[in-house]
DNA sequence: CTTGGCACTCATAGTAGGAGAGTGCTAATA
DNA sequence: TATTAGCACTCTCCTACTATGAGTGCCAAG
């Protein structure tokens, strides 16, 4: 669960963990650095401030806090955050009504994609953070059926369906013109051929076929096999994710300086970056958290990501989770991402 | 053009008129109010910044331009810009090596959706600003081919082509199970039936017959009816736009400020209302410009929109357009929105 | 109608001072 | 030995004050 260790150092003392975790519980709740003499009055344990000064000290030469300027508290760092949340934090799960809602609001979902958009809604909309859900990919699926429909001229619309029943479609352009008797032909022999084969093996078998018997579809057989490929190819590795809720990072004050801002939006509009973390976390099983630079992605630098992976059947299809500053309520959204998962993997059983 | 008109006032002289153009075009240059000292040297024309102060009084009166404090300059209001783009502005058409780098860059497409993308892509580019194409409505589309596929037990996958060569899909919940044979029975009979007709003509006679003859697929052929319904109605009413470079606005500074910038930001995950200017400036033909709080939508209040139609054969499909701060080169925007719906129409022709 | 002159108004930048928060260190304490 | 009180010190932040400069409006003279 920890994708960098931290710094092994000098053993930290019981003491010095449980005032790391209130500063930081402290740091969550208001943002501001936190002083010696806050954490005395919060920890509990009757200290005075100039010990609890001892211990911050040790603190920051562990590099689990810093303090900004000279006279300003120590505030967490990401290795301070990492290890809060890897052996700090106590997260109790949700309660049931908390589940419920989320189960009710994910349940409305009409579509595939209707569905896995309200996911990333919800996530957004009940963290007051970015929700962030990346689309399922679907299994190496099989051929199930083609149909040609020949359009004007030399242009011919390609049907095919997977064995999932997703329909893709693909204009193709043709040397010569077919009839619609040619067209429905060549389908018809695909069909009976190549049903609820694997696409390579079809392919294969197709290409071998062409050669041997030189069939008369020649071209538009294999214009269409070549269309089949990219679908196939695409729907494993053209993963894409949706991103909702982008405008509440802008209330965040860590966020507000516009260079940050912009190169986060650019971010969440190429996706590319985002998508090779959540791809990252999807190798992972269970809750994933990377905090700040943790990501190796600058954009994020001043952010966290919660994932969780969701499964359909007990196969692992997708990654959903939550972005937000790395001062973020873990312990809240951490159940929360988990929870959703889960749902989201339960609802999305009916397709 | 004008979606309101200037005040009429005091009718404004030749020589105000010549300030006002020197004057915005100066603020648009470098964004800060331009004082009467700035403008003597400007405009060319030998007078003293007194003389300025007095005219400049005038055009305050006639509400366009303002002061936004005592000492600082003028700066045009939103009926100057207005003044500014309907009769000041000369506008020469884009040098040729630009338009073919336009031509160029929309030429790529790949795919209907792909071109579209890419000409958003374009406008943002090309100008640093945020691009925004509509997706054209397609014509009240006739029904061309359906296709029914058993899935899972009581669930057909219903594929449904256009006219247009489109293709939609949809799963049906059916009460009984059909079998491969029924359903293409089904099939062949509203493809024979009905291939070529209006949506609506298609619906009204197959009500009617339904009733005559209780055909045995009822259920199946309403449900599917229902699905092209919805297919056309939608294809119809579904306006969706594309908006790209969004994130160039964060460069502005007269967007600078969280608030504005999320209620913005806000607008373009919407779309709604967007959607709704550009629906307004598709009924007009050529260029629109909204400036400021002319276009009535809060979010937009420091933006303006350029926008143009783009016609495919002659027939307005679609609109596209730039959006930026008030303060935007309008004599370079212009020309390169209006080529950019020629070249995108002119490209939109081959689907 | 234009112009120079002049008083006036503001935003902006810079400086200075004080308050407040928090630290590190040292020496005393239990 | 761990804790504590005390103290000097360092910062940030806020306020008040003061130029400075840009620009205006108005008036009276050309």
């Amino acid at each position: 669960m920890t994708p960098r260790k931290a710094p092994a150092e000098a053993a930290i003392t019981e003491r010095a963990q449980h005032f790391l975790k209130v500063l930081i519980e402290r740091y969550i709740q208001d943002g501001h650095p936190v002083g010696s003499r806050t954490l005395a009055k919060e920890a509990g344990m009757d200290l005075s401030p100039a010990t609890i000064r001892n211990v911050m000290s040790d603190l920051e030469e562990m590099g689990l806090v810093a303090s900004p300027h000279t006279s300003a508290g120590r505030i967490p760092t990401a290795s301070g955050f990492r290890m809060f949340v890897d052996s700090l934090l106590t997260i109790e799960p949700l309660e049931e009504p908390e589940v419920a809602k989320i189960r009710e609001r994910l349940d409305v979902g009409h579509d595939k994609p209707e569905l896995l958009e309200s996911a990333s809604q919800l996530l957004s909309g009940i963290t007051n953070m970015a929700g962030v859900v990346m689309i399922p990919r679907s299994d190496p699926a099989a051929f199930r059926q083609i149909e040609f429909l020949r359009l004007s001229g030399k242009r011919v619309l390609a049907i095919l369906v997977t064995s999932q029943g997703e329909v893709h479609n693909r204009i193709i352009d043709v040397q010569r013109a077919y009839s619609a008797s040619q067209l429905e032909q060549a389908a018809n022999y695909l069909n009976a051929a190549f049903a609820g084969q694997d696409v390579a093996a079809v392919r294969r078998r197709l290409m071998k076929e062409m050669q041997d018997t030189r069939t008369r579809m020649n071209e538009i057989m294999s214009k269409a096999l070549e269309m089949a490929g990219q679908v196939f190819d695409a729907s494993g590795s053209r993963d894409d994710c949706l991103i909702a809720g982008q405008t509440n990072l802008m209330g965040f004050d860590e966020l507000a300086s516009m260079q940050r801002l912009r190169q986060l939006f650019d971010a969440f509009t190429q996706k590319h970056e985002i998508l090779h973390l959540l791809d990252e976390s999807m190798r992972a099983d269970g809750i994933q958290i990377f905090i700040g630079e943790e990501s190796g992605y600058a954009p994020l630098d001043s952010c966290s990501l919660v994932t969780a992976p969701y499964d359909v059947n007990g196969k692992v299809v997708g990654v959903l989770g939550v972005i937000g500053p790395t001062r973020m309520a873990y312990e809240r959204v951490i159940p929360i991402v988990d929870v959703t998962a889960k749902l989201l993997g339960a609802a999305l059983k009916q397709w």
